[in-house]
Parts: C-alpha cells; structure tokens; sequence
RNA sequence: GGGGAGGUGGCUGAGCGGUCAAAAGCAGCAGACUGUAAAUCUGCCGGUGCAAGCCUACGUAGGUUCAAAUCCUGCCCUCCCCA
C-alpha cells in the first residue's frame, strides 16, 4: 500500500475537523502506517438508535472516506449492545434502552445507507454485542473499576444533570468506559466522532494505556446544526436533512436553511476550498446556496437526479408555478361537497379538519391558480383540479 | 430509614377553586414582502362542528365541591437534605 506524504495526508484530514488529540500523535501514526504499509485502524461508532442517516451524520461520513480515500481501513462499529444502554452524551434526560429486535432492525437499515458514502471495500462493519455480549459480571466490574465517579461528572453533561437534579442511571456511568472498551478490542487507531464524544473517546485512550495499548488519536468534528440553524440536527427535533430523503426534499430542505449557516455546511460537507468559498461569499447569496444544495444532492443522489430537484425547485418556488410531475389523486365527487372536504381528501399532510380549515382560512390553498378562503365554497363543476395546498404540496386532483 | 421539593400542551415554563383549551418563549403553519422553503413583519397554532356548542386534556386512581390544573387521600416517577 503507498500512502501520501504524511504531512499531506494530514492537511486533507485536518480541513472542517474541531480538534484532533494529538495532532503529533496522528502525524507519527500516519509515518509509521507510511513505513510500515499497513493502513490505520480508524474506528467510528453509530448507535442504531435512529435508522435515518442524516447530513449531522454525513460531516462524519464524509470524513472517514476521506481516509479510506487516503487507503486507511475503516471499522464501522455498530453499537448495538450500549444501543440498549443508550449513550448519555449532551442528553439532558435519561434515554429509554431499546430492545434486541429494534436494534438489529436498525442496523441494517443503517448499513444500507452508509454506503452510499463509504468505500465498502475499505469498510469493516462490526458489531460491539460480538464481544460485549460474552463479558461475564466479574469483566465489567473490573472495568468499571477503572474510573471513578468524581471523573465521571468531570463530564460535562453529567455534572450539569447532577447539579440540576436531573437524574442519571448507573448503566449511563458505564457506557463511556464500555465505548473506551470496544477501542481497545478493535485496537483503534483513530476513534471519530462529535465534540460531545470528546469524553468518551478521550476515555478510550485512558483504557488502551491501561491495556498497553498505543492510544488513539481522537478527531472530533463539530456538530451540524439542523434546519433551524440553532439547534443540532436530529431527527428527534426534527430539523434534519436524511440521507434517503428524495431529491427534491433535500434539494428544498437546503434552500431553506438561513443564509449564516450555508458556509459551515459548505466547510463540513463539500470539498470546496476556503478560497472558493471566499469567492462564492462574493457573489449572490441566492446563488451561493443553489449551487450548495445541488453539490450535496448530487453527492447523495447523483448529478442527474440533482439537476431535476433544482430545475423542480426553480418552478415551485422562484417561478411560483404549478410543476408538471405533481401527484395525483382520484376522489369521488360525492367524497367531497365542499372545498374543505376536498382539501382533506387530496393532502396527505395535513393532520386535522381544523388544520385545513386554518390553512384555508389564511390563504393557503389555491385552486387552479385562484386562492380560495371560504371553507365552504362549493366545488368548481371540472373535471380535474390543480391545487396547491400549502407551501410545498402540489395536488392534481380528478374527479369522478 | 427521616425530612423537604416537584411532575402542566412537541419542548421550556406561568398558573388566585370558577372569567383556563390553560400566560410567555421556542419549534411548527399561513400571509405579506423578498433573493429561496433566507431575513423581517402580521396572523394562526387540542379535536369535532358553518357556527353557538360539545368532547378530550394539566403523572395516575379515587374523593371533597354547584364547580378543580388549582383542595384532600392512595399509587407511580424524579430530585434535594439528613442518616
């Protein structure tokens, strides 16, 4: 295996990352994997928690195939036996465990979508239940005798609970030492992960010294705020970007985040330059983010399906006009008296009558073009409808 | 084991026994404007109903009362102090 210079290799990695412990350490890392031609053990851990990969998640992706790109292996470790403790980290409540069938599930959902951005090639996907499941009592006593409470709630997190009188369970004290646990059986050379893994991974190091082992080098990426530009993306707010969301979705999803944040998204998931960026800061914003929203849809789903989602989102929200490939819906004319009625037949979003009735109300609805305000206008004598409902669903509606 | 505090709508967080479907903020939705599903401003924001109204909601189960998120009791859960 030939490797870049290290110095090399460790600008590329460098880029968009929050703090790397130690930068030293990484460098005669990547010299030693340079004389030696074995590539680094670089280990990430995902909890299948959440099924839906999302862009929070791609920052981390990305990365790591930046290293495989590099030659280096990574080990996709699946957390599925600390998924049924549930990782505490920047949690301000206890998370309730999940069960052994939920956890499988959704580990392979997860599979399936990491590899539309990892090198499955250079990819080794592990499981932590293979070895933490066979630990007996007398293990994981001896484990946790290596830390101790008062360095616990040195965390963060835990010292913040502590004090407000948010309560912490026991099994939440041992998932940073069973995460610094798997680094030392996957003998980790670099563990990744979120600045609020800075604890855990750092923990790894402790324990690998403990076992004799050269410590990993941990490389913490900054959080990705979601859609609301405050707050991290996650799919339990609701402010996220997944990775299986169509074209059109992710397309539109990018164009609506505030301008501010574009730049980081531009840092932490392109491969554009400062000095591009630089450039595009110049220029319109507008423009800024189109090319932002198609330079990640295209990564995700290809540059055709791309260039659809943008000519798509150019028709609906820039031209304001009614696009072409709109679903469409049936419904019997005796279904629907009213246009109420029609409206709650034909959207698939909306979750009450009331809802419709306000949407309405406020001059959300258009039909063929004319806004309609009155819940109970009769329903136009056509055969096929045009409606729009709301900012973003696009119904033909055909009556029989 | 003893003493004390608390559990409110997606979240944070007010709430005198009636005027509470419950202040305020956040999130969400719509309109105006625009450069976009940015920003800003305005309005909406439990369900059902054209509406009046009705129904369901303030940890849970009962009770007191004409009336309870507000008072009492049991239970569940969380936290603090002492041992």
């Amino acid at each position: 295996m030939k490797f870049l210079e290290p110095e090399e290799q460790l600008r590329i990695i460098k880029r968009g990352t929050e703090e790397i412990i130690s930068e030293q350490e990484l460098l005669s890392k990547l010299k030693k994997s340079g004389e030696t031609g074995l590539p680094l053990r670089i280990k990430a851990g995902f909890d299948p928690t959440a099924p839906d990969l999302h862009l929070g998640h791609c920052v981390l992706l990305k990365k790591l195939r930046e290293f495989q790109d590099l030659g280096h292996t990574v080990m996709f470790l699946i957390g599925d036996f600390t998924a049924m403790i549930g990782d505490p980290s920047g949690r301000s409540e206890t998370r309730p465990p999940l069960t052994k069938a939920q956890v499988e599930k959704n580990a392979l959902t997860y599979q399936k979508q990491v590899f539309r951005i990892l090198d499955s090639e250079r990819t080794e996907v592990m499981f932590n239940s293979s070895w933490l499941g066979e630990m007996s009592g007398e293990d994981l006593i001896r484990l946790s005798a290596l830390e101790t409470v008062a360095r616990m709630l040195e965390r963060d997190d835990f010292s913040k609970r502590y004090e407000s009188g948010v309560s912490i369970s026991i099994n939440e004290f041992m998932y940073p030492l069973i995460q610094a646990y798997d680094s030392v059986i996957m003998k980790s050379d670099v563990e990744f992960g979120g600045t609020d893994q800075k604890f855990n991974i750092l923990m790894g190091r402790g324990v690998q010294k403990h076992y004799e082992q050269e410590p990993q080098v941990a490389i913490l990426l900054p959080i990705l705020e979601g859609l609301d530009g405050v707050r991290k993306m996650s799919k339990s707010l609701d402010n996220y970007i997944a990775v299986e969301d169509t074209a059109v979705d992710m397309y539109g999803k990018i164009m609506s985040i505030p301008d501010d944040l574009m730049w980081r998204y531009y840092l932490l998931l392109t491969p554009r330059t400062e000095g591009e960026v630089e450039e595009l800061k110049k220029g319109h914003p507008m423009d800024a983010k189109r090319a932002l929203a198609f330079e990640i849809t295209s990564w995700l789903h290809g540059a055709g399906d791309a260039k659809g989602a943008a000519g798509d989102f150019a028709t609906k929200f820039s031209q304001r006009e009614f696009p072409e490939d709109a679903r469409e819906v049936v419904i019997k004319r005796d279904d629907a008296k009213t246009v109420i009625d029609l409206v709650v037949e034909s959207s698939g979003k909306l979750k009450s009558r009331n809802e419709a009735k306000r949407l309405i109300a406020q001059g959300g609805v258009l039909i063929d073009g004319e806004r309609v305000t009155d819940i109970n206008s009769p329903m136009p004598d056509k055969g096929t409808l045009r409606m729009r409902i709301g900012k973003k669903e696009f119904v033909v509606v055909k009556l029989s």
